[in-house]
DNA sequence: ATATTTGCAAAGGCTTTGCAACCCC
DNA sequence: GGGGTTGCAAAGCCTTTGCAAATAT
């Protein structure tokens, strides 16, 4: 199944329209780095208004179709694990570059059980590693 | 060592004043939770101007005194290892509430180990871990 | 005494909102 | 056709900045 049919069915399952917009923002995203909201208007400005992206932006949050990444000051955002599978993310602290840390089984099975041993009901999570990359080290 | 004995260390260490404002602000957050930028003002506000609370906090940040927690949406401000330990967050999806996760010896060895063994030279990390707490599941 | 820090006020950015026009089902 | 969605423009926040007065060493 493409990217685009699962898009336009977790839409229609939850009561939303499958939009030009919709699917605009959700191309801008598709195999690319974590973008800033900056980025990401800059580049649909002329296809989607900018209140438009944020609207688009803040449903899809809700969906779970996108999350956002820390990156310390700003955040940044990205398709969510249902489209680009778990992972977790290197931030150069030089160069502000992000790379993807491929989830290792052994360490999500550790957080899981760290995280249920206490009285919550953990759902998901974030790992962010800060350092510097190759080239700036 | 009291901890604002160590406070006025660390920053007379990076030639930076130990101030009424830096002390305000730095008590403001010892001992107690995350709090938002905005909360920090308020309870600051007639002691310290907004503007001398955002510049406080932004040199608090380049020691290594302050850091900021994802919360998602925004962000909030909390004392660094050094004052407070290492420790993750829980974060209820629902009430909003964010708890301490003492960080366990083992999740942290097996997180340097798969941080080590990409490219980076990986510095320090934040976990968040997002789900519900017992009085909302 | 001198360099740093602070308050004030204003500017700058980013994000949200109201409403009429438009699009999707 | 009718409810959901979008563009536009304006409002609202949050954060940063310039400069003179106050403060720390």
């Amino acid at each position: 199944m493409s990217e685009l049919q699962n898009l336009k069915a977790v839409l229609q399952n939850k009561g939303q329209n499958f939009t030009r917009s919709r699917r605009l923002v959700f191309e801008a995203l598709l195999g690319g780095k974590p973008k800033t909201m900056a980025e990401l208007v800059a580049e649909l400005s002329g296809s989607i208004d900018r209140a438009s992206v944020y609207r688009t932006v803040e449903i899809f949050e809700k969906l779970g179709i996108v999350h956002r990444v820390n990156t310390g000051w700003k955040y940044k955002l990205e398709l969510s694990d249902m489209f680009i599978g778990h992972h977790h993310h290197l931030h150069c602290s030089k160069c502000g570059k992000i790379e993807s840390l491929p989830a290792n089984p052994m360490l999500e099975t550790m957080i899981d059980k760290v995280a249920a041993s206490t009285d919550f009901s953990p759902r998901h999570h974030q790992l962010e590693v800060y350092g510097l990359c190759s080239s700036c080290s």
